[in-house]
DNA sequence: TATTATACTGTATATATATTCAGTATAATA
DNA sequence: TATTATACTGAATATATATACAGTATAATA
């Protein structure tokens, strides 16, 4: 779905329309969102309706009071049709891949699917600091996506014969690949693809961090 | 929450009203209900909202065109079964609160409510690499609490006079405050609670990271 | 340069809507 | 038996509300 560009005072009023939704049960006419906005016009809540109407964003029913629909795309307000899918935790052990197999599997916890943005198949709890310094600390969770599809400087998990780790990707010739870890008391990591065995398990799309 | 038996019919008209909100997105008026309901006078419609209202199925605004409120706690019809709840992201400006108003929130996202353990109320934006050694990156989310029961060494979001930070806090005595951050590259933030004006504007929960 | 989009104030009005009043009728309580 | 709750019709009305019309002003675009 392509929508047109919401200008930063037609976000305000958008918001506004949801906040009054969610906090009265039902749409606000033009007079509530010139008490909202500080409007003294009710035309000026009506030109920004039509110009959200326009954009994408709202449906307004003609003739009906509080006619407003808010058009939501993905991310819901007031509507909780937002479904939750069940991610595995992973534990991140020093040696081992993180398969999906039920032994690894830490817990379940529900996330919307899209809620970094990408797709992603689990969990991965971090250990060590060797990621320091890019924001990825011991105990976090990485969201992983399964995928091989990564360049270079993207933050891939790794597996290096049995040992599986999380680092930054850099591929200088077909025959050797360089993991850099974002902590200076860590070494880089250089592979030859010729004599190890290495094995792109995906690539970093997000991180949680329960406190 | 007792409520009494609700008829037949009020069970119908009260159904009536929960679809015609999925189906519009708005509540009813009188006269819509008398078309689903089949009632030639807007007084039928009246007295059966009225009677809902008595045994507390939904709550009517005075005054306000379709302002039908169905309290529904458990398993609404319309309301999906979803764990997932709405929260806003707030951008961290450099200047003034976090505050909830809808003219701050950059938008919402469904995320679980016990996502991060400890209940919290929405996330804040962050700017800047104050936190950085304790893994908090420009652009995170952090999911804030709103609290004042804080114990040094928790991060907080604090106000002091109109700046809103993310910090350590550490309260050394009764009239000073120090906010430490988490980079080298800055200092302490020391606050003398007798000529400075402070805000604990919440605790730190946990943190997102979208890539 | 003319045009369009944005962002408002201010006034006016047809109508959408809540809400009251006056009835009718049945069944269930006290 | 009187009273109350339920379940309606029908008419009347104050007002809540959408919406059009007439302006002003600025910035972006063609």
């Amino acid at each position: 779905m392509i929508m047109k560009d919401i200008t930063p005072q037609q976000n305000k009023v958008l918001n506004c329309i949801k906040v009054y939704i969610k906090e009265t049960g039902f749409p606000p006419t033009r007079s509530d969102i010139c008490k909202e906005m500080g409007f003294r016009s009710p035309n000026s809540a009506e030109t920004h309706l039509r110009a959200l109407e326009k954009k994408g964003f709202i449906s307004i029913a003609s003739g009906a009071s509080r006619g407003i629909l808010v058009i939501d795309e993905e991310k819901g307000f007031y509507e909780e049709t937002a479904e939750t899918d069940s991610y595995p935790i992973i534990g991140l052990v020093a040696a081992g891949s993180p398969t999906l197999a039920s032994e690894n599997i830490e817990k379940q916890v529900p996330c919307p699917p899209n809620f970094f943005g990408s797709s992603f198949d689990y969990f991965l709890r971090v250990k060590g600091l060797s990621m320091k310094d890019a924001g990825i600390m011991e105990d976090d969770l990485i969201a992983v996506q399964k995928t091989h599809d990564v360049k270079n400087g993207d933050i891939v998990v790794a597996r290096i014969d049995d040992e599986v780790t999380v680092k930054y990707f850099t591929k200088p010739s077909s025959d050797k690949i360089v993991l850099e870890p974002a902590n200076d008391d860590f070494s880089d990591i250089e592979v030859d693809l010729r004599s190890e065995e290495f094995f792109l398990e995906g690539k970093y799309i997000g991180l949680i961090r329960e406190n």
